[in-house]
RNA sequence: GCCGAGGUGGCAGAACGGCUAAUGCGGCAGACUGCAGAUCUGCUUUCCGGGGGUUCAACUCCCUCCCUCGGCUCCA
């Protein structure tokens, strides 16, 4: 199986994915707090861990995609009170509204997401089992984790525990020990609460991602992925409390941080005001272009949001690919004879049902003998999946698509309708890499059926036609710009006319 | 103050110890077009935060400084 590379947090180096017990491939990645409606550096994280994830799985392991909703806690509560509703109401209708987005985001690789509130009982285990090795201890109604019972805390982050120390702010808490001591589980009597062996309460910000993977995934996994913002202290919180608790050591055996995406240099955050909704940037652009922005950085380095212009900027670049690709589909179709799904002659005996591009050309190689001229698609395909490899170089993926795009062009242009069966369907093999794994380009049949569609717009595009040879070009503009209002470009080449939805 | 990430052309953003530092966007010119668009060709491009050092050779390794962003724990 091809090596991957990943940047490790735990060393800082990049170490080759070695799983735990192959083809399987476990991953926790810290997922939201649904106090707020989301904002699109939110869909940052989902869309990096959803390219790990896929890309992963096209490489051939059989990745489990675990990711927590943390649905209670302190900020879910004060939005409550704020908002004079129920906590429990503000958590599921944030998070509905989340899955909402990355549904349309194409983002589908996490397996299970488990929330906080349905592992109370897992929590409680986990703490009492800290308790008994003394790890923790109970004061005033809550738990602390005990700091001094953890010489490795600090580890992943770089802090050494005297350094913390001496910048520990004024205000200590009576019921700690020791002022680096979290909450396991906070003793509550108003507000939503679960009884416990310390009496009612709920629990600590760190404990759930711990009692969640350990309880689904193990003691240990493959790969822990989240924001650099949760390096310290949550994730130290979770290496302390996990290994603390079960004894083996690491929990994770990669540590993944995605850098922050920025507002104009300014992290993205309420109290600045600089937010930028989610749902409301998804009504103004399609989702395949804000997929391509975000991963316009590599998942390390910041990303600067500068507003309308960077999304603009990358709807245009998506454009060009899109127009190569939604050509080089038109051409497959014509060479083919019709669309997906179509029954393919296999050999001389047999046929086979396909039902859609990425079908085809897995089953294409297998009809045809291969021959080096009729595969450019496949070497650009591997220069991508070489790139991918690498910490997950998605821009660097990008550019050889986009290089291989003006290929593309040239070929069309030069023998499109001569080309031959085996040839296309490797020219469409990296446009399906893009697809699926970084997913730039809407699946086959997630935007529905456009026949109807189609239908329509070639019937305006005949009386178009039919004005232009009549001389009438007012009427023929008039045509594509009420088109164009609605949505449709269309271009004139010398084989007809093309149209295309604006994205 | 401490820890971490980042500073590359007009903008966005890659790579690698060594051919003219990718790719995209934007701009300009030409080809094509009734026009537009898409596409193609050329130009915009001698851009690697500052300063030292290692090396035959550094954007790439080391030191140092500057700047930006994040974190420094339940708390306003």
């Amino acid at each position: 199986m091809r090596e991957v590379r990943i940047h490790n947090t735990l060393g800082g180096h990049l170490v080759p994915l070695r799983p735990l017990s192959p083809p399987r491939v476990s991953m926790f990645v810290c997922g939201i707090t649904p106090y707020k409606p989301s904002h699109i550096g939110h869909a940052r994280a989902a869309i990096v861990y959803d390219v790990v994830a896929k890309f992963l799985r096209r490489v051939g392991y059989h990745v489990f995609y675990l990711q927590n909703v943390t649905d209670i806690d302190d900020k879910i509560l004060r939005t409550a009170t704020e908002e004079g509703r129920d906590w429990h109401t503000v958590s599921e209708e944030n998070f509905e509204s989340y899955l909402r987005a990355m549904q349309l985001l194409h983002v589908d690789s996490v397996n299970f997401y488990a929330r906080c509130t349905d592992y109370i009982a897992e929590i409680i285990e986990q703490v009492r089992t800290l308790i008994e090795k003394g790890h923790a201890y109970a004061s005033g109604g809550d738990v602390y984790y005990d700091v001094d019972t953890f010489p490795a805390f600090g580890a992943l982050s770089g802090q050494r525990l005297e350094m913390l120390e001496a910048g520990v702010r004024v205000e200590v808490n009576p019921n700690k020990r020791s002022p680096e001591d979290f909450a396991l589980w906070k003793g509550e009597k108003l507000g939503p609460r679960w009884s416990s062996p310390w009496g009612e309460g709920r629990p600590g910000w760190h404990i759930e991602d711990t009692a969640i993977a350990v309880n689904i995934l193990g003691p240990r996994y493959d790969i822990h992925g989240g924001g650099m913002e949760l390096k310290f202290p949550h994730h130290e919180a979770e290496i302390a409390q996990a290994e603390a608790a079960t004894g083996k050591s690491p929990l994770a055996s990669i540590w993944m941080h995605h850098n922050m995406l920025n507002m104009r240099g300014e992290k993205m955050s309420k109290s600045l005001g600089n937010v930028v909704s989610l749902d409301a940037t998804l009504r103004r652009v399609s989702p395949e272009v804000l997929r391509y922005f975000l991963l316009s950085a590599h998942y390390r380095s910041p990303l600067d949001y500068a507003g309308e212009e960077s999304l603009e900027e990358a709807r245009r670049s998506l454009q060009t690919l899109q127009v190569v690709y939604a050509r080089l589909r038109a051409q497959a179709g014509e060479s083919l004879g019709g669309t997906f799904p179509r029954e393919v002659q296999l050999t001389a005996g047999s046929r086979v049902y396909v039902r859609d591009l990425s079908e085809w050309i897995e089953l294409v190689p297998r009809i045809y003998p291969a021959d080096p001229e009729h595969q450019r698609g496949d070497r650009v395909e591997e220069d991508m999946m070489t790139a991918l490899a690498n910490d997950f170089s998605v821009r660097e993926a990008t550019a050889s698509l986009f290089s291989f795009a003006s290929e593309v062009h040239a070929l069309l242009e030069s023998r499109g309708p001569s080309l031959r069966e085996e040839e296309l369907a490797s020219l469409v093999r990296p446009f399906v890499l893009a697809t699926e794994v970084l997913g730039y380009f809407p699946r086959e049949g997630t935007s529905g059926s456009n026949a109807p569609l189609a239908a329509a717009v070639e019937l305006v595009i005949e009386a178009r036609a039919r004005a232009k040879e009549h001389k009438d070009f007012a009427e023929a503009d008039r045509i594509r710009k009420a088109l164009s209002e609605a949505g449709i470009e269309i271009e004139d080449t010398g084989r007809g006319t093309r149209w295309r939805i604006r994205s």
